[in-house]
RNA sequence: GCCCAUGUGGCGGAAUUGGUAGACGCAGCAGACUCAAAAUCUGCCAUUCGCAAGGGUGUGAAGGUUCGAUUCCUUUCGUGGGCACCA
């Protein structure tokens, strides 16, 4: 698009870079036992010159790399805008953080008077400040696995335990830096009107940010001094509530519970420690809660409402409670079923007793002051009301939350930030970058802290002790395509008048999975940067373009584990069996096939018996439980696996595994072969966590760039995702050997000379124009539209057709050339320089389209008979509806289909086909 | 589970955005050239009935709107992406 681009006559900014922060890089270089900086380099190396060799006209001079100080340092400069910044609620946008002082200096707050500020204390202050400021710290949780001493990332969790070695997680709450991109939900949201998203993105952002409307209201609870607030976009459902729930960390949880309940609600909130909110929104089926004994009051008709808690409700949504109306919500009605709460019926006929019904379409019953209402008028009403009252008021949620900013990893910026008495005290800009130091190992620091904890003289500074996590992947590439504007300046991360000149990004190109992360992430730092007058920009990118993944294809091993709830005290990492099964056997123990899980069992025992010393007092072993992990394709031949590679594999984590192959037999290295080992296979992302990406040098080698780039085109729409897959390559490469032999017999194999000369400079016809002019047309429509693969065979058919009728002439061909170059670089330069055109054909005059050769005299008009196609006629393009009409009753073989029936409606869709109704 | 996308020949996909379904390519089959192979060229190629002319059926499934639906609506199934520490 950018050669397209710039043949037009525009100047194309069309850098790339390096976001090489991040947990991938940082497992990369642990898995090859060398220095993320070192892999991370070579890396790069190989990136770019396989990037070169498919022939992107990258401008290496604005080269960015997120690891780099050079970059960092701005990287971390903008960390710190946003610290000194908050965000002003009544202008809404973002202000430096000293206007707030002097705001509480000069007038107070909202519940403190100036004076009173003026006599806290600093820290006391600083704690004020740091719930306005745009970055800022809180506690918060994270995955904590205790065997392995570390806090994990998502990705390392499968099944609630760790990938490696399968131990146990759990929440922790630790400090943690977040940035505030909830205050920006409603300019988020605003902004998608301004740009060129597709539907389905925006729809995402928008319901990812998720605003709702509703309501705040307290419901008190008996006996006690407490009220909960709960959030309901449903306040007119109010006499409808049979029960409240808490989300299990909710903060009265401890408060209200009674002595009775006490111990069941202790073992629950156990449970809900080692689950992920995505498990616990997900598994419907399982209905988990518990009773925590206390009663609030409906403050409507004073009914007394239990409270109960459970793993639906999360904590960081609204206000962490909710009213359950289980005629209106289905999962309210799933949990009242299952715990045998009453369910009022406050719809009527609506709800028929067997599932919730969450029509706003209703009329209230049983709903005393809102009795005979219609569901969707009685909830303005309601709010009306619960405002009266003074039980609550209006509100309007956001879904989304703030963004966590923290990694406990070694791989990311430092931020420049160091505690002086639990203070956070910024470094000023002219300290940065602050450079992250050089680490021989990175292993977790104490207490679940990051690897930078663990080097004392780093860490420890006259003033206090510097932050030890680092910034997530995503810091770095929030802003980098300001960096490609104005990429060498020192004074600045990217000087105004270089972000006035490019503006915001024309095309960004990018998959759907950066949807709620990047692209969220990238907006809100353009309008914090613009908030603050860095950028006259509030928007990043004008245009996006989603591109499909190429998908891969990825391979499967099959583990066996105890299903320990949680492990015995004596129970240690090493313990486990590392057992693998393959293929067929583990589909044998997923449909609980009794003989082989016993046989699996007892190898499983003997590892066990062997490995641990102590095994008598392991007296009770749990069920085994088994599942996937996925395993490097490149020593994977087909489904079978090459175990011997795969033990050396992650610097020999695996070198003491155990195999059970298709036939039932124990791998044994000393026996060699006595079966083989089947892994499981799935189309997904190619990606390098999933372990299945495939290389194109030996593509590019085999065929060239040009064929590589086309055929990668031609595979299918741009925005659609598909498994990679060669065939079909050839097809692409014959076009490209088509198209020279317009030019020149074959190239002699022998000594790579161009064959005989097959152009001319003769005259072309108006019969050879219209094939050419017919084909820009095609191109520059499909081309703007990022068509590629229509695009790629308009060229085949052109071509086709050019070498039928033998037009073989330099003033065709070499326009030809030109709109093909943007897709096959290489041959049509070379072909370029052989018609003994001037100059590269990357500065060549795109050819201008000419429509005169694409008027036609008549057109062929489909004939339908009640919608079904029928024949045809040959009519003038310009024709009246009465013409058209009395060339088909004159056809022959149309009236022949009308014969004996009468005609109701003649349709005639002008300038495309003729519809008789009889 | 929730949000988004998607489903068309043996395969990748095309279809003027509601108007002749299967462009283009792969694979396959038949033929030409060749001692032979490669390369190249020509023809056939959704399915079914038919010698043919010509019909019928057909865009995951079931309904609906329309003169006309791959396209719009409803329901449903499959697949892919995301679900807050991969970025």
């Amino acid at each position: 698009f950018s050669r397209y681009k710039r043949l037009k006559g525009f100047n194309v900014l069309h850098p790339m870079g390096f976001d090489s922060f991040g947990l991938p890089a940082e497992q990369y270089a642990l898995e090859t036992g060398q220095h993320p900086a070192v892999t991370t380099e070579k890396n790069i190396e190989t990136f770019k010159a396989q990037l070169d060799k498919i022939g992107f006209c990258y401008d290496w001079s604005r080269e960015i790399r997120t690891s780099d100080p050079s970059y960092y340092k701005w990287t971390q400069t903008i960390f710190l805008k946003l610290f000194n910044s908050y965000f002003c609620n009544t202008c809404k946008q973002a202000k430096p953080i000293t206007e707030l002082i002097e705001k509480y200096q000069s007038r107070g707050g909202s519940s403190f008077t100036a004076e009173q500020w003026k006599a806290f204390s600093d820290k006391e202050q600083a704690d004020i400040l740091m719930k306005r400021r745009l970055a800022f710290s809180k506690f918060g949780e994270v995955n904590w696995c205790e065997a392995l001493g570390t806090v994990l990332a998502n990705d390392e969790v499968v099944n609630g335990v760790s990938e490696r070695g399968g131990h146990p997680v759990i929440k922790k709450k630790m400090r943690q830096w977040y940035l505030r991109i909830t205050a920006y939900a409603d300019r988020l949201l605003q902004g998608l009107e301004t740009v060129q998203f597709s539907d389905a993105m925006k729809e995402m952002q928008r319901n990812w940010i998720g605003k709702s409307e509703g309501a705040e209201m307290e419901f008190g609870i008996r006996d006690l001094e407490l009220g909960i607030n709960v959030y309901t976009t449903r306040p007119d459902t109010i006499f409808g509530v049979d029960f409240l729930v808490l989300a299990p960390e909710h903060s009265l949880v401890s408060q209200i519970t009674t002595e009775a309940e006490k111990e069941k609600i202790d073992e629950y909130l156990t449970y809900v420690k080692s689950r992920s909110d995505r498990e616990r929104q997900s598994e419907v089926k399982q209905i988990t809660g518990c009773f925590t004994g206390a009663y609030a009051t409906n403050p409507f008709n004073g009914k007394p409402i239990p409270v109960w808690i459970a793993e639906y409700v999360l904590a960081g949504y609204g206000t962490g409670a909710i009213m359950a109306v289980p005629c209106g919500d289905q999962r309210d009605f799933a949990f009242a079923k299952h715990f045998n709460i009453s369910i009022t019926n406050i719809i009527g006929e609506h709800y028929n007793g067997e599932e919730a019904n969450s029509t706003k379409d209703a009329t209230l019953q049983n709903s005393g002051f809102l009795d005979g209402m219609l569901m969707k008028d009685a909830i303005a009403v309601a709010i009306n009301k619960i405002e009266e009252l003074g039980i609550g008021k209006r509100k309007i949620n956001y879904r989304m939350r703030d963004a966590g900013f923290s990694r406990q990893r070694y791989w990311g910026e430092p931020f420049p930030i160091v505690w002086e008495d639990e203070i956070a005290v910024p470094l000023s800009e002219n300290e940065l970058p602050l450079e992250l130091p050089h680490a021989e190992k990175y292993g977790p620091g104490p207490e679940g802290e990051g690897p930078l904890a663990n080097m004392e003289e780093w860490v420890n500074t006259e003033k206090g002790r510097r932050e030890t996590s680092t910034m997530p992947g995503y810091a770095g590439s929030s802003w980098y395509f300001l960096r490609y504007m104005d990429p060498n300046n020192t004074q600045t991360f990217c000087d105004r008048k270089a972000s006035d000149y490019w503006n915001q990004v024309d095309v960004y190109v990018g998959g759907t999975e950066h949807a709620v992360g990047h692209l969220l992430y990238s907006r809100m730092w353009t309008k914090v940067l613009y908030d603050l007058g860095y950028v006259g920009f509030d928007e990043p990118f004008k245009k996006l373009v989603n591109q499909g993944m190429i998908q891969g294809s990825s391979r499967f091993v099959y583990r066996v584990a105890w299903d320990f709830n949680n492990y015995p005290d004596n129970f240690e990492p090493s313990f486990l069996p590392n057992l693998f099964i393959s293929s067929s056997i583990f589909e044998k123990c997923k449909k609980f096939d009794s003989d082989t899980i016993e046989k699996v069992k007892d190898i499983a025992v003997k590892l066990f018996e062997k490995s641990v010393d102590n095994f008598k007092e392991f007296s009770f072993l749990p069920d085994l439980s088994f599942y996937a992990l996925r395993v490097d394709v490149n020593f994977v031949d087909g489904l079978e696996l090459d175990i011997s590679e795969f033990q050396k594999w992650k610097n020999g984590a695996y070198s003491n595994s155990q195999f059970i192959l298709e036939n039932g037999n124990i791998y044994s290295s000393r026996l060699g072969q006595v079966g083989v080992y089947i892994c499981g296979a799935e189309v997904e992302k190619m990606s390098k966590s999933k372990y299945n990406t495939v290389n194109p040098d030996v593509l590019v080698d085999k065929y060239g760039a040009d064929t590589f780039r086309m055929y990668e085109m031609f595979l299918g729409p741009v925005e659609q995702s598909k498994p990679w897959d060669t065939k079909g390559i050839e097809g692409v490469h014959r076009f490209l050997k088509k198209l020279w032999r317009l030019f020149y017999t074959d190239v002699n194999p022998a000594t790579n000379a161009p064959g005989k000369q097959v152009w001319n400079d003769e005259k072309p016809t108006d019969a050879e124009f219209k094939i050419l002019h017919k084909t820009i047309k095609k191109i520059e429509q499909d081309t703007e539209n990022f068509s590629y693969n229509t695009a790629v065979a308009a060229f085949m058919i052109a071509v086709n057709e050019m070498a039928d009728a033998k037009c073989f002439k330099k003033e065709i061909l070499s326009q030809l050339l030109i709109i093909l170059s943007p897709y096959a670089p290489h041959i049509t330069e070379e072909l370029w320089s052989l018609l003994g055109c001037e100059g590269s054909i990357l500065d060549a005059a795109y050819p201008i389209l000419e429509e005169k050769y694409l008027v036609e005299a008549t057109k062929e008009y489909p004939v339908s008979i009640n919608g079904k196609m029928r024949s045809s006629v040959n009519l003038p393009t310009e024709v009246t509806e009465e013409e058209a009409r009395q060339a088909v009753l004159s056809t022959e073989a149309i009236t022949k289909w009308l014969e004996g029936k009468e005609i109701k409606k003649f349709i005639f869709v002008k300038g495309r086909m003729i519809n008789v109704v009889v």
